[in-house]
RNA sequence: GGAGAGGUGUCUGAGUGGUUGAAAGAGCCGGUCUCGAAAACCGGUGUACUCGAAAGGGUAUCCAGGGUUCGAAUCCCUGCCUCUCCGCCA
């Protein structure tokens, strides 16, 4: 969430920040109930001291054995005032807290203002020009979607998923379960390479958490929920590796903090359908690795920078040609301040498939988490929060497949694969 | 799942209704001493909200939420968590 007191200072500024969105604007709600709440905390604040103040007295007389019932049947009534007041604020809080969970983060000066797809800058891409691309050529052959190559090389089995548990959810087979496995593996090393610490967190996550990462109030939709226990399953491991220090103090010394995690994703993508869906394309159940920072907030956009080239690394030593996109302000999510999306090139199906969304959340998660860290002999500040795929792996199997197809219907495997698969091919 | 114990500041740990934001010690910061360091000694050392231009006030905070009371870290209820024992289990 943002800051009320930015709010209250700059609302023009996050109004425009709104509209870019093109979300709803609910400043002037927010001001208001924000003056109630502090008219109703200088009322109570005032009769909580005298409550105080004539206790203290009270306790005098009674010591000096002298009888206080004047003073006390005073500050029943003083009792009753308090109460209603506190019952109030409340009310007031608790509504002016929600309503503050509702209003998004404003985009980052240099996002590009648009609300279409094509508002999104392609501002760089690799791929077959590329000396190092050794990928198929279309035009040798007329080049396989992934399902028909899996299916036929029995890796993915997209029809008994349907069986045991539904649509989205594929079982992977043979060399299609070791791929899965050595992408992951690889993906770790990686990260870890780069000085990401490694975390196998939780798979579930509670209410508080999902909170502080912005899935609640308004997207619970996307995630499953275990009702009986109040637990949702990660959609991503974001959930758990942001919320990791949570009402936390760090020191700024240890800035920034990397993380990397493994962890299989769960989303329930109501309302998709169509071709986009085929295959591996949007799945309920998926891995992938995920990288998350917490830095100091002058850093942010370097790291920002740093995590989109520690992402764009893992595409080029796998050869797959990609492209990145400067998400614009309407295709941003409501917790973001500036996004970029990596896209790989899946050459069966002639599309761009994303892999990756890297973004800076300055503090708006650090202040819903409360993650701060303290200054030099100073006062605790906000951290700045970050995060980035690294990468999603069903994609990346997909373009893998489409990208390395033989004319015989065979996949090669990337060169960094092999170690980690001990095979080089397919089929 | 059953039975018991317990949750106090950065940490250890006192405190069972009235100057308790909270003893004491450790840690940390500053100072004295020292060529320098250690030791010793002195001083300082939470957070949030709110009023205020500031200085400085005020309120809250001893797991969380309710309750009793003029007044709660302290009493009562509920929840969460931790530990021990039993059961179950990979």
């Amino acid at each position: 969430m943002l800051d009320i007191k930015f709010i209250r200072e700059h609302p023009d500024l996050v109004k425009e920040g709104i509209r870019k969105k093109g979300d709803v604007d609910r400043i002037d709600e927010v001001l208001l109930l924000d003056k109630k709440r502090r008219e109703v905390i200088q009322k109570t604040e005032a009769l909580k001291n005298q409550r105080n103040v004539v206790s203290e007295e009270i306790a005098k007389i009674k010591k000096s054995g002298q009888d206080a019932i004047q003073a006390i049947s005073e500050m029943n009534k003083v009792k009753d005032e308090i109460k209603s007041l506190d019952n109030e604020l409340r009310k007031i809080e608790e509504e002016f807290n929600n309503l503050l969970l509702t209003i998004p983060n404003v985009p980052h000066p240099s996002v590009p203002e648009g609300h279409k797809p094509e508002d999104n800058q392609a501002i760089f891409s690799w791929g077959k020009l590329h000396p190092e691309y050794i990928g198929v050529n279309e035009t040798d052959f007329e080049p396989k979607p992934h399902w028909e190559l899996a299916e036929k090389l029995d890796i993915i089995d997209f029809g008994t998923g349907v069986k045991v548990t539904g649509a989205g959810f594929p079982f992977y087979k043979n060399r299609g379960a070791k791929l899965q496995r050595a992408l992951i593996n690889f993906f770790l090393d990686e990260a870890h390479g780069k000085g990401y610490i490694e975390i196998q967190p939780p798979l579930m996550i509670n209410t508080a958490s999902a909170t502080g990462t912005g899935q609640l109030p308004d997207k619970e939709d996307l995630m499953y929920v275990v009702n009986r226990d109040e637990l949702y399953l990660v959609p991503t491991a974001e959930v758990p590796l942001t919320n990791l220090h949570r009402d936390e103090i760090l020191s700024e010394k240890d800035l920034p903090v990397k993380y990397c995690a493994y962890t299989p994703c769960f989303r329930r993508e109501a309302g998709s359908y169509g071709k986009n869906v085929r295959g591996l394309n949007r799945l309920h159940q998926f891995d992938k690795v995920e990288l998350v920072k917490f830095v100091h907030p002058g850093t942010s956009y370097n790291e920002l920078e740093g995590l989109r080239s520690d992402a764009e690394a893992l595409l080029q030593k796998l050869n797959l040609p990609y492209r990145v996109l400067l998400m614009c302000t309407g295709d941003m999510g409501f917790t973001q301040s500036k996004k970029y999306d990596l896209e790989v090139w899946a050459i069966g199906q002639k599309c761009w498939l994303e892999v990756s969304s890297i973004s800076n959340f300055e503090s708006f998660q650090a202040r819903r988490i409360n993650v701060r860290f303290r200054l030099a002999g100073g006062k605790p500040e906000f951290v700045h929060t970050l995060n980035g795929s690294g990468l999603a792996l069903p994609r990346i199997v997909a373009a893998i497949i489409e990208n390395y197809q033989t004319p015989e219907g065979k996949v090669i495997v990337p060169k960094v694969l092999h170690k980690y698969t001990g095979f080089e091919v397919i089929g």
